[in-house]
DNA sequence: TGGACTATTGGTCAGTCATTCAATAGGCTG
DNA sequence: CAGCCTATTGAATGACTGACCAATAGTCCA
């Protein structure tokens, strides 16, 4: 539409390119899944040849990592806010997780756990990306254990449990229908209530008044 | 090895060959994944030409679906015990997930849950298999409740936080790195007991028994 | 302004995949 | 034992994929 069939060609800093290159395959991934990252695919977004991607990236599978890398920490900004009380932050997580806004995200880590199965180094980069959740996510439960807001004594343990709840619930987001029984729609905040020795109902009302701000 | 280059051609009557080229699909799957079910593949596998597995499924994708609905279907005796006491019955099934015994099975359910992304006839397989399996799960917790060994309330729900829980911790199974903290490896028993409204310990103690059995 | 560096192109190649179809031959039935 | 039915073969096709490489042309610098 844009572009006439035979469009000038244009050059720009390898840099430049690169970044390029990777946003786009990170979109890729992220609409239609990692292995609709192919050289073609990509260049044709770009509006470029395909012989250009591997001049960038000899190896393709270095590209969908990278993407996969790219996708992993921009999204994680969405869900780990910087400041606030531990329990509103934690609520701001199960929130994010809940309200279906991590659907894309999950999706991808869906994506990338069974891909890893076949590449020693996206498994690699899978685990590190997973480190780094949980990092954050025991910082938040190590603050509220600090200020004896989370009774819980092991912060870890604890991380290691709400992830677990968010990967789990998350296995199911290729399942078009809708939910099964309606404890499912808040597993991940009555689990990590669990989790974190908080009085049932705790977290769910934190989320709820994330949503429904009085003040 | 076993057979010369130049085989002499052997007919079978229908229905055997059809069996005998799901076997070696699913078992294709559960080696390897289900995107190494080609026609190839399994042709090579039985010592027959490729061609001979599209007259059986002029579809590829259907041959994938239903080696999948046969592996998941097999694999589900080795869960749930027939018969015994509920707490035994549930033990039973979290020690043959927490033992590693369930780990082909747990990566070739991560890969259809990913690949029923692409493939709506495979979503509805795997949504027909996720039913049989709840419903197993919830008849255990059932009878738990009548006899009045499970505190817990609402059958439906706990089995869903428990299968959450399953496909939680199974979200790991393509990462070859050793346990990150000593939680994860009884996260399922751990958080069977929070949703059946047992006391803690109690399903462990179970799980325990089972495999050093006293009597 | 001219020249060098290299980003970019266009084309090729080998590999994998599913699908199609006419020809072949195994084994049951009359 | 002859003949039919069809399970099975062999080969060709087209659509993908990543990788490779020589030719081309932007853009910056001397």
């Amino acid at each position: 539409m844009t572009s006439s069939p035979a469009a000038t060609r244009i050059r720009k800093p390898p840099a430049e390119r690169r970044e390029e290159i990777l946003t786009h395959a990170a979109a890729i991934a992220l609409e239609g899944g990692l292995e609709r990252i192919t050289l073609r695919a990509v260049a044709e977004r770009l509006g470029v040849r395909p012989g250009l991607i591997t001049h960038y990236f000899p190896a393709a599978e270095d590209l969908v990592i990278e993407a996969f890398v790219r996708a992993a920490v921009h999204e994680r900004e969405q869900f780990f806010p910087t400041s606030g009380e531990p329990l509103d932050r934690m609520a701001h997580f199960i929130a994010h997780v809940e309200s279906g806004a991590s659907t894309p995200l999950a999706r991808l880590w869906l994506n990338a756990r069974h891909l890893s199965r076949f590449s020693p180094a996206l498994e690699a980069a899978l685990q590190e990306q997973d480190a780094l959740d949980r990092e954050r996510l025991t910082e938040i439960i190590e603050d509220g254990m600090r200020t004896g807001r989370f009774p819980v004594a092991d912060a870890e343990a604890a991380c290691i449990r709400i992830l677990i709840a968010v990967d789990g619930s998350g296995s199911y987001v290729n399942s078009a229908s809708e939910t099964v029984h309606p404890a499912q729609d808040h597993v991940v905040a009555d689990m990590a209530e669990w989790a974190l020795g908080l009085d049932p109902g705790t977290l769910r009302a934190a989320v709820g008044a994330l949503r429904h701000p009085i003040g």
